[in-house]
DNA sequence: TTAATTTTTTAGGCAATACTAAATATTATA
DNA sequence: TATAATATTTAGTATTGCCTAAAAAATTAA
């Protein structure tokens, strides 16, 4: 059995090591960036390292990095999986706000039935990518693969569509939310200001300047993708 | 902050002095049985209780009785009105069998959002039972009354229609599946044996000899009930 | 390459939730 | 009413998961 703690490192411990923005391979994560990540000290860590390791979920020699062991790595991602798959029955089901989907998938997440999963997998027509454009992982532990790339990256007067946003804190969103950009809006790249990097953009004939952060944030693909 | 721990408490008092079958007016319950209701010990009943006592939810003096609070009773009502929709849930929206949805509901009881609730009260369209026919209290507290009354108590010849089973365990609700018998199920009485207190029914022309202790437990109203 | 800095680990505590065993109070019985 | 049986409480222990402070190891800088 994984408590629910142990599945919120481990679900950490994914996101460090795979799955956080501009991570090309995987990484060794260390006991410092775990603590730091989930807002505990390093003695606290260090503890539920040593049991994490005596369940075979992690790799871990006193003073080295720390990686996950195939099962630790399915066992994350089944809570990734679960976790992305509440967000979008909020979102699509239950008419959840952008902003507030996270925080109730993250209680979510932990309920145990592989029935109950797979029930709302089903329910939802099996999606591929969750309210913030992030990949679900599939019941093997699968991860759909999209090529997105930064709006900042888009050239002038080219056309394409927001798949997905590298930031989801709620201040990020709830400026995403007062642009009236979501996900699959469809954004035309009007100008692109050299001395800022800020781009001028235009969504349903309105036209916004979005800084070189926003722009950075924002992971589009071509119209028709 | 109630813990998931004192959750299960207050729901166990809430049961054990009010919900339980047979009960008319409130009952004060002890340590004791508390504890064997919960499959704990007394010792460690009685430490939670001074928890509880400490955050205002039930009321306990030395070697006494306990008694919820109306905070505490709120707080318990909160919990099974969460269990009930739950259960209600799983059962229409996912297909889940009734002899499931109880172990599931166990977890998702414990999930804290009034968001969620009422969104998931709306989706079901404000149902008053659940599907064990029981009373699902409404967002103030109130519990739906209706009468019922044991199929032991109807006269041969009579039609009736299954609202509620007093007894949920999975052995009975098992059988009943067998038998065909679930919530809105219509049921002929055609005979009642003085011997054993039997009764033979009719079941959309089926007939079947039900046992005391099954006819006990099978709650039914009138047929246009 | 030694010294300073940072990271990791260990040691000792604490709160919540459980247990067993023992003490004490209450209730039932003879 | 005295005693036996039962219920409740207290005392002491364990585990999980968190903390602070201090020791030890590894890394960085002088
Ligand atoms: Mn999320
Ligand atoms: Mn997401
Ligand atoms: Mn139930
Ligand atoms: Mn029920």
């Amino acid at each position: 059995m994984i408590s629910l703690t142990e599945e919120n490192y481990l679900k950490a411990l994914i996101y460090l090591s795979s799955l956080a923005p501009g991570i090309e391979k995987k990484r060794d994560v260390s006991t410092s960036e775990l603590a730091s990540y989930l807002k505990l000290k390093s003695s606290t860590v260090n503890e539920m390292l040593k049991r994490l390791k005596d369940k075979n979920l992690i790799n871990h020699e006193k003073y080295k990095k720390i990686t996950l062991t195939h099962s630790g790595e399915r066992n994350g991602l089944k809570i990734v999986r679960r976790h992305r798959l509440w967000e979008t029955f909020l979102f699509t089901k239950l008419d959840f706000d952008w902003i507030e989907i996270h925080e109730v998938a993250e209680q979510l997440e932990h309920i145990k039935s592989e029935k109950l999963v797979e029930k709302i997998d089903r329910l939802l027509g099996y999606p591929s990518f969750d309210p913030h454009g992030d990949p679900i992982p599939n019941k093997h532990g699968n991860i759909p693969q999209r090529i997105t790339k930064s709006l900042s990256t888009v050239k002038k007067g080219e056309t394409c569509m927001v798949l997905a946003v590298s930031d989801t804190s709620k201040d990020f969103l709830n400026y995403l939310e007062d642009l009236d950009i979501s996900i699959r809006t469809e954004i035309v790249v009007i100008d692109k200001i050299a001395y800022d990097k800020s781009v001028k953009i235009k969504i349903k004939h309105e036209q916004y300047s979005l800084s070189r952060e926003v722009a950075d944030n924002l992971l589009v693909g071509g119209k028709f993708n």
